[in-house]
DNA sequence: ATGGGTGCAAAGTGTTTGCAAGTAT
DNA sequence: ATACTTGCAAACACTTTGCACCCAT
């Protein structure tokens, strides 16, 4: 594998992931880092924003519209709202025997699955239109 | 709801998707049906393939780089090849336990989720490299 | 010094949309 | 006749890339 380095741009992006609680995409990640470096480029950022999911310090969630990432590199779900777009961790364990029972009835090599649910949160239930 | 009609180009493009055994994208249902009729274009089968899937006719494989589209209307997993991105049913049951986990641990009102699981197809494991 | 990284802008993908003309009901 | 649909092309949203310069090691 390449060698990789530490430029200051890719420590910022890192940072920019961790400060944010929720699941920015990289857009957001591509604003914030610019109040701080008006210099970097949306290009930048995303090529980072791999080169860490590579590492694993970060986690690259794939969803419908718009990809996201967050800090949390351990494997587990998310719920998204159809309404708004929200997207937040969803409260239930990794279900690692799924991966066991696609692995025992298939010929794939599974490596993981990827499950996210799909409702209307709090906020979009009140508007009740 | 509005009243939707009955046209040559929506059928044509249901049979399509109803004909093949695999997941198609949107482009591939546009190439095969352009065998049949070249004047149809492209806006038409994306809007179609909406309208199908609201209609419950077929359904809408949300993964990751590419949206798919299939007959088979249930409720059901995929298996994705991390190498080739070849997409195939996953041998499993939907597992409804996990939308009634997810309602009772949070305000969401949970509609249903997807999963996919993301491996190596047999034919990419022998390639081996 | 050397090869990975950056900024910039252009090019890609995949999908949606405005509009005038066409057609199912 | 009415209003849903179509074909076309332009517009979008998101992401990747080529290139010349820059900088971490």
């Amino acid at each position: 594998m390449k060698q990789q380095r530490n430029t200051k741009q890719r420590q910022m992006i890192l940072d920019a992931v961790q400060t944010r609680l929720d699941h920015p995409t990289a857009d957001q990640i591509y604003l914030d880092v610019r109040t701080i470096d008006k210099r970097i480029s949306r290009g930048t950022v995303y090529r980072n924003l791999n080169v860490l999911t590579g590492q694993g310090k970060i986690s690259h969630v794939k969803l419908p519209q718009t990809d996201r990432f967050e800090a949390d590199a351990k494997l587990h779900y998310h719920l998204i709202c159809t309404k708004c777009g929200a997207v937040c961790d969803a409260p239930l364990p990794y279900q690692k025997e799924l991966d066991e029972m696609a692995s025992a009835h298939t010929d794939y090599q599974i490596l993981r699955h990827r499950t996210f649910f799909e409702g209307i949160c709090p906020a979009c239930q009140k508007k009740k239109d």
